[in-house]
RNA sequence: UCCGGCUUAGCUCAGCGGUAGAGCAAUCGGCUGUUAACCGAUUGGUCGCCUGUUCGAAUCAGGCAGCCGGAGCCA
């Protein structure tokens, strides 16, 4: 029984090959006088192989109606192509049609618009760019677990619902199994969410970090990666209300590890895909960013640049450029700001640190200054931030005190405060955004095109 | 959520007060080792929805919806 080949290994061929199976889609097809030219892919890489149909096939009548969209199989030769754009092309001996795709096929063999193809998203990964996209958003998935593995880092499965609606990093989706129509109340008029699936009030998670620094005080090294959901009523183009997050979180390590790890690791990433993804990111570089090449090759060999927040905000005043918001000390950056260090100051990415403690989080370690914390953002061209970070407030009484300030309500936290009770450590994080990091290596300008299917405000199709 | 723009054939768009157009796709035919093939013909639209102005609205005004972009929030 002859195995099916997947294209990509065919195109690879050094040699023709007797006999090979090979089973896809129609891309396109072209009549010549005594047969048919039929460009078939079958997602294992860009290109499509070139299938020679001879009218002397018996069923050349069909394949001759062959239209674009149609699944096949075909069995034949692999041969040397006369024509110059293929090495190789296959000379059938045997197609078989799975199934007909009707005229109303919506995608056609020309460019589409992004969305267009928003609309169809279902159907968009037949087409060149999104098969190279999500191939390489599969690689680079692959490279985040190689960076990590050879590192010794172990990857955690952090919940996904939680109970504590307090992560402190933006609005939740509640997760409930009550009755919308028939809501359980106390008797003083409030929703019984003891009656409730869990008993008590859940969410989706924002964040695994808490629950990873947990783990990073039995493992040592550990990293998340999975889904996160928020429920901001954000509309952009960075934004989507369910995206992946990578959440490394080191034992005893201080926010200069913290830059080192989320330099290397962008720096990793983007080489495993320059070695493994090149033909796909070929296509982005050729149609969707000119110089992304460039880019990527900028990123990998020069290192980040490096400054405090204080610094960024002296430079931009120095500068002469005019932002519709002043920079001063105690101001939250602003996407005007980002952009003008990542790409008209640095020309690079740029890493900033030691933050104001009044636009931090919780739990980022108050530096000895008493009024910034050890928090670090990673800024890159076109993208702006594309990681968030910092070292852990390991110290009890700070971070008690951190928490009063603020007016949250310690007992929510009683098992995280358990790390810094016993055998408390200095430690250290960050998270990435996934798709972020896919906009960056593709020049991709929507997350909504980087995964496969976006959820956004008002949108949950498919 | 705020600001701006867009919505006309399956797709991409032109038309901007006088009864709807192009290119591509599709369909049919021709030619051809072609390569987003080529040549010819045909099909295809209550111009997003509602209301108003006007003798007359795709075109002007108002409202609504959807989409796109920017801002905020952040990853």
């Amino acid at each position: 029984m002859l195995q099916r080949t997947k294209i990509v290994k065919l195109l690879a061929s050094e040699q023709p090959v007797e006999e090979v199976l090979i089973k896809g889609w129609v891309r396109t097809r072209r009549d010549a006088k005594d047969f048919s030219f039929i460009e078939v892919n079958d997602g294992s890489c860009l290109k499509n192989i070139q299938v020679i149909a001879n009218n002397n096939l018996k069923n050349y009548e069909e394949v001759k109606k062959l239209t674009t969209g149609s699944s096949l199989e075909v069995r034949g030769a692999l041969v040397r192509s006369q024509g110059g754009n293929q090495k190789f092309e296959i000379a059938a001996a045997e197609v078989v049609i799975y199934d007909m795709a009707p005229e109303d096929y919506p995608l056609q063999k020309k460019k589409h618009t992004d969305e267009y193809l928003r609309t169809i998203a279902h159907l968009r990964p037949r087409t060149n760019k999104y098969g190279a996209a999500f191939r390489i958003r599969s690689e680079l998935s692959f490279a985040i677990h190689k960076f990590f593995h050879e590192r010794g880092f172990r990857y955690v499965h952090t919940p996904l619902i939680t109970g504590s609606d307090c992560e402190g990093a933006g609005e939740m989706f509640r997760v409930t199994t009550l009755d919308m129509n028939n809501i359980p109340h106390t008797k003083d008029g409030k929703v019984d969410y003891g009656k409730d699936f869990f008993g008590k009030e859940a969410h989706l998670t924002v964040s695994g970090q808490l629950n990873g620094e947990m783990y990073a005080m039995g493992l040592g090294d550990i990293y998340t990666f999975g889904p996160t959901f928020r429920a901001e009523n954000s509309n952009t183009t960075r934004h989507a209300a369910e995206f992946w997050m990578i959440e490394p979180e080191m034992a005893f390590a201080d926010i200069h590890d913290d830059m080192d790890l989320a330099e290397d690791m962008v720096k990793f990433c983007i080489g495993h895909l320059l070695k493994n993804s090149h033909e796909d990111l070929e296509l982005f570089d050729k149609f969707v960013e000119p110089g992304l090449f460039d880019k990527l090759h900028n990123i990998v060999e020069k290192g980040f640049a490096r400054i405090t927040y204080a610094e960024a905000i002296d430079i931009m005043k120095k500068s002469g450029h005019k932002f519709e918001y002043t920079p001063e000390f105690g101001i939250d950056m602003q996407t005007e700001h980002e952009r003008y260090l990542a790409e008209v100051h640095f020309k690079r990415p740029v890493i900033v640190r030691d933050y104001p403690k009044e636009i931090k989080a919780f739990y980022m370690r108050l530096n000895d200054d008493g009024r910034t914390v050890a928090a670090m953002d990673v800024l890159v061209p076109g993208i702006g931030e594309l990681i968030g970070g910092s070292q852990r407030e390991e110290r009890l009484d700070v971070l008690l005190r951190r928490i009063k300030e603020l007016g949250m309500n310690e007992a929510d936290y009683e098992w995280y405060l358990d790390s810094r009770r016993y055998g408390s450590v200095p430690h250290a994080g960050f998270g990435l955004g996934f798709e972020r990091m896919m906009m960056l290596v593709t020049g991709i300008g929507n997350i909504r095109d980087v995964i496969p299917f976006p959820r956004t405000p008002n949108s949950i199709n498919f």
